[in-house]
DNA sequence: GTGATTTTTTGACTTAAGTCAATTTTTAAG
DNA sequence: CTTAAAAATTGACTTAAGTCAAAAAATCAC
């Protein structure tokens, strides 16, 4: 486990190798939230911008190398060199983008058109995942899941 | 009509008056992205953001009046005032936050529920949407929304 | 105000996906 | 390797919500 729900996070990590997971907890089933691969950051964002906790849990699903970035030290690359915010807030932007076009995916779909894609948006990494974890991801039954793979 | 799609969003409008809806068009039809009302800025947060442009169209639903900011004078305050860039890098962690929010709320939801959330999120304003907007809004047809609101 | 258009409501029917339970497969532990 | 535990698959059944069509209500244009 990288980041615990009780825990403010203060690393944003830049994945070498393997494989990671932020989820939280529902009714005390853990839903996935996203995955991360290689040259891909993570954190949690509203707990690491915001310094106070928030209900993400982050954990290894293979055996991972991460550089570590601690929130104190990218304050201070934001306080000496100016284009750093910048650069942070025109990245935010293209985020929000991606988070809109999450959220019109998951209004107006079906259960295999959200499969596919979640299949396109993780080319990379998405047979690495477990199917549980992908069905919670997706928002359906993990049956469902397994009887959309079936078919294909 | 305050933005069309085909135009890149150059202003961020702060709302006096009024009630705005941010949409886009899917299979011929409108999806309602978010509504806007007293005191609240809306913009196309892409396109304002990266100067590109994006899918959202935003319209009036009620007589509004606003102000309205230029990206190049926001640009200016960035430029010259760096407590500027930091406030906007920390109000975006807040509306991931709220934008992961209602992925959860999307994912997990009946209908109803989907509703119930929709009316606490926009308690201010909700009754002054047409119905056929709220629906596209949640994902749910207008006849099931129909229903639900019969049953209370 | 009157007629036309759009929006909302209602009913009947269909379907995608959820639930529950049992079985099989995979993974982990000793 | 063997056993135990966890995860995935399969089948049967249920249900929430979608679709289609028609009627009613609301809105708009003249």
């Amino acid at each position: 486990m990288i980041l615990n729900a009780d825990t403010v996070c203060t690393e944003s990590y830049f994945i070498r190798k393997g494989l990671l997971r932020t989820y939280f907890i529902k009714d005390g089933k853990e839903i996935s939230e996203y995955f991360c691969g290689i040259d891909e950051w993570v954190n949690s964002p509203r707990s690491f911008i915001q310094r106070k906790k928030d209900i993400y849990f982050i954990d290894a699903i293979e055996k991972t190398e991460a550089y570590s970035l601690n929130v104190n030290d990218l304050v201070y690359l934001f306080d000496n060199f100016p284009i750093m915010e910048r650069y942070s807030r025109l990245s935010m932007g293209s985020f929000f983008g991606h988070m809109m076009e999450r959220i019109t995916s998951i209004r107006f779909t079906t259960a295999k058109e959200k499969y596919d894609h979640f299949c396109q948006a993780y080319s990379h990494i998405y047979h690495r995942i477990p199917l549980g974890m992908v069905a919670s991801y997706l928002g359906i039954a993990p049956e469902t899941l397994s009887r959309i793979r079936k078919q294909r």
